[in-house]
DNA sequence: AATGAATGAGTCTTCATTCAT
DNA sequence: CATGAATGAAGACTCATTCAT
């Protein structure tokens, strides 16, 4: 008497977490964790709070989820680019730059990892730590790597300075009004070549 | 007699005013704008609430006037620096080291600027880049005043770029545990070092 | 054929109602009327929530169920010791003693019959109270039947002090962690010894 | 600059608090635990929920105050027998009328302390057997103080009979239509009568 | 001016019930 | 007939803000 589960089932399930999972994306890059609130997620989603808390277990949840979606998006950038570069120096500026320009495009995104994500509950804040942990770790590995050109106190250190210029940069970039701002790729280009330099033994 | 009389009151007023805006550094510094509440606040301030609503407006008002302190105390360390340093390489690097001393020495307004006064109303979003725009206004100010010495594409990227690296790091030493951490001053040797370098031709 | 399939079909539908029915009884018995939920009551089931209201029309319909079946349940031990003991008096101890012993055994079902069923709608509290009237009113006849050796002011009242105590006392008895409770055949044989004493002229 | 509480404020705020706590009672008692809502509780008492939620912390606190309440207005009533009558057997005899007088009186609290007050959480079952247990103990202590006219097995099991025959036996009063009930006082004193030939040696 | 009790709009969350597949 | 995803009404609770004393 058991029916089968069917593919399409779990297809339209699948499909409306992937729904609410959007929507939660554009409410809280848009109005920040506490300013996003489980009905403007599901309204935005054409959803239902009973089908919202069917598929997370609350709003910290969700938040969690879009947090990790976004760290495997942006690992899986720098990997491409490690994959790609095998030059040490080339590596890191070119990480900088995918990573500023990811950004750039997808500032709702952008906003969530680096302003909301911040301050939350211990967990929000861990999701958080792995993040820029994932991207220091990149940064800190080249390093590592290349121990005669890179001018390095501490790994870690260094990793985490070339992760907040970035960030700091396209907060910047993205206060200004659209008609002011400075072309993105030079923008990142420089971005990138702030923290090269930086790394870089003289 | 009556001025006198006025001027104690005023002095009063002025020290209940003072004790509500530390309670509250303490309490958005250790529970965040939304953790914070206006009866914690009051009640770390040994007031009242009716007392809290006669000296700000509201919620809001209050950590605007944290901090605008705040910002006032930053600005007044780095005009300092300026006034002692008249090298202009030297002058940024203590800056940056600066910086970073006073904040790691005050995490907790640390947190407040960095993390807690992202993502909230305009107007405290204002503020913020206020502060952050002064800190970058006194380095954009010195790297035009060296254009020989200075590779810069555009003096506020770089100057966000310098103060993102300097929030990050510190939040990365903050992160460790307090036993594992490298020595403050070290730390902030290097990152003053590493943003020197970013600014510096080659 | 039809008819085969159709017999076929009936059984199984009665079997699964019957699975319902006992994981209910579970369930409710557990957590109360309140804490039971539909979805915790069909996963117990092994079934599902369509199914569940494929066999009862609500939450209060198989509430409503499992209490007629604990109330045929009982009915039918007080049948037993009617046809068993034909002294009145007897007859009301053993009656006594069974109940107090069968609720031992089913602690779950004590709880539904004696503290669930109470205080919810009008139709439960009616099936409740169907319940505890079959009870009394096997005492009101056995007391009726024997007007010479009882002592009774009203036969309702009295069945009903009657049930009250078993309950009280069981619940007395449950109530005490199991390594610490008197053994059930004595307190049940003292519970009746109460009652019949109660009842009986001097 | 710290004001006096004054007494009136005080005041105030208990005749709120009490406000609050009768209306709780009609609720609770008309309703359930379960039926009644806070939005009811302070509605009914011309409150707000604010308020509510500044006296008592939850709806299981103005519960547990609720039936505290009761179980002191009880023990009072007791206590007050044990003080007017010295025999033993009169003394229970009493004890069991009071009570079943004060609960026909009160059918809103009686319900409180019979129904509702059943199947919540371990804190507020710990007040309902705290309640019944000083009824309990009551009757105990003065069974043990004359051993040689009360016929006993387990005193606290019989108390707890005596007790649930009073209940129960007020039950079956209440449920009755109003028109229906035999006079009150005559069926507290078979209540009592019924209890008082139980607990005698024959 | 100071106090803190009172307010109620606004959140999150649960769960009985429905219905498309 | 069975399934379980979807629904949304309803409830508990928080907290910024007001205002009578």
């Amino acid at each position: 008497m058991v029916y089968r589960k069917t593919a399409a089932t779990e297809a339209r399930k699948d499909a409306r977490r992937k729904l609410l999972l959007d929507a939660a994306t554009r409410m809280f890059g848009d109005y920040g964790y506490h300013g996003a609130t489980v009905p403007m997620i599901v309204a935005e989603a054409n959803s239902s709070v009973g089908s919202f808390y069917m598929h997370f277990r609350n709003k910290e949840d969700i938040f969690a989820a879009v947090l990790v979606g976004l760290g495997e998006r942006i690992a899986e950038l720098l990997r491409e680019v490690r994959t790609t570069q095998s030059d040490p120096v080339k590596r890191i500026s070119q990480a900088v730059e995918s990573l500023f320009l990811f950004l750039a495009e997808n500032p709702r995104e952008a906003r969530i990892v680096i302003v909301e994500s911040s301050g939350l509950s211990a967990r929000l804040e861990k999701i958080r730590r792995t993040i820029l942990q994932a991207q220091a770790e990149q940064t800190r590995h080249t390093i590592s790597s290349a121990p005669d050109v890179f001018f390095v106190y501490d790994a870690q250190v260094a990793a985490r300075c070339l992760v907040g210029a970035v960030y700091e940069a396209l907060c910047s970039w993205l206060e200004q009004p659209e008609a002011q701002r400075l072309p993105v790729h030079d923008v990142a280009r420089y971005v990138a070549d702030y923290n090269t330099r930086a790394l870089l033994k003289r």
